[in-house]
DNA sequence: TGTAGTGTTATAGCTATATAGAACACGACA
DNA sequence: TGTCGTGTTCTATATAGCTATAACACTACA
């Protein structure tokens, strides 16, 4: 998980779109814990009641289950869960100004290929 | 213009993106006013100072110019100045998690085509 | 000179976000 | 029983964003 946070969003929706990466990605498979809210606060410098609001909303789309005492799991369907409501929310909210704007730059298949290769190095 | 606001992000930045975009559309060409400071905030109901953030960043990027009593019209050249930039930021800041994000999610050019035309309806 | 537009500055208050530190409650384990 | 992890709640402070309202300064024009 990336340490830097940016000033366009909140950190703690920042937080929560990293876990559910880790989650869409097999980094977090459903049963495993989520890293703790101490380790989260100190690893990436932030107050710990950041970290559980972000967790916490994660907790409210059903995505995880808090165990006090115990910790906070990945809930079994979270996956294919968050799979299908980020798609939708993707596609209804994010990409059609993301298309407005690509073509609006007069951006190239091959400019995006470019950008994305690039970043890979 | 469209006048509903995100909680996205703050106000004042989905402003000036809405002024970006009418100077790339040549909906604002160079040398016309902008649309004042008043006008904007009685019509999508913000306040003044809200609307005037907006265009104080517009004025230090180069890309508009006031003047006191008359009001804040496009610069000579802004056209040029903001699709390259706004190109630039493009590739390198929201381009490669986009495209993370389309493969993650599994996103063909089919999927994103359809989510493109039927907003357009 | 007065009017009607423009930008500009000032004061004040509210909400959201984030921080700091501490303590409480639960669960597992030695 | 005590320890060490976990989540949870509390109090307090600071900053950013946004609101409301009012007034000041400038410009053009009748």
């Amino acid at each position: 998980m990336e340490h830097e946070w940016n000033a366009n969003q909140p950190i703690y929706r920042q937080l929560r779109g990293r876990i559910v990466e880790m989650i869409l990605d097999h980094v977090l498979e459903e049963g495993d814990p989520l890293p703790s809210v101490r380790n989260v606060a100190a690893e990436y410098r932030v107050n710990p009641l950041t970290v559980l609001k972000a967790y916490q909303q994660l907790a409210d789309d059903n995505i995880v289950e808090k165990r006090r005492g115990l910790g906070m799991f990945v809930n079994a369907g979270a996956r294919q869960l968050l799979f299908e409501a980020e798609r939708q929310r993707f596609l209804a909210e994010e990409w059609p100004a993301i298309s407005v704007t690509i073509e609006r730059l007069g951006l190239t298949p091959a400019d995006l290929l470019a950008a994305s290769r690039s970043k890979e190095q």
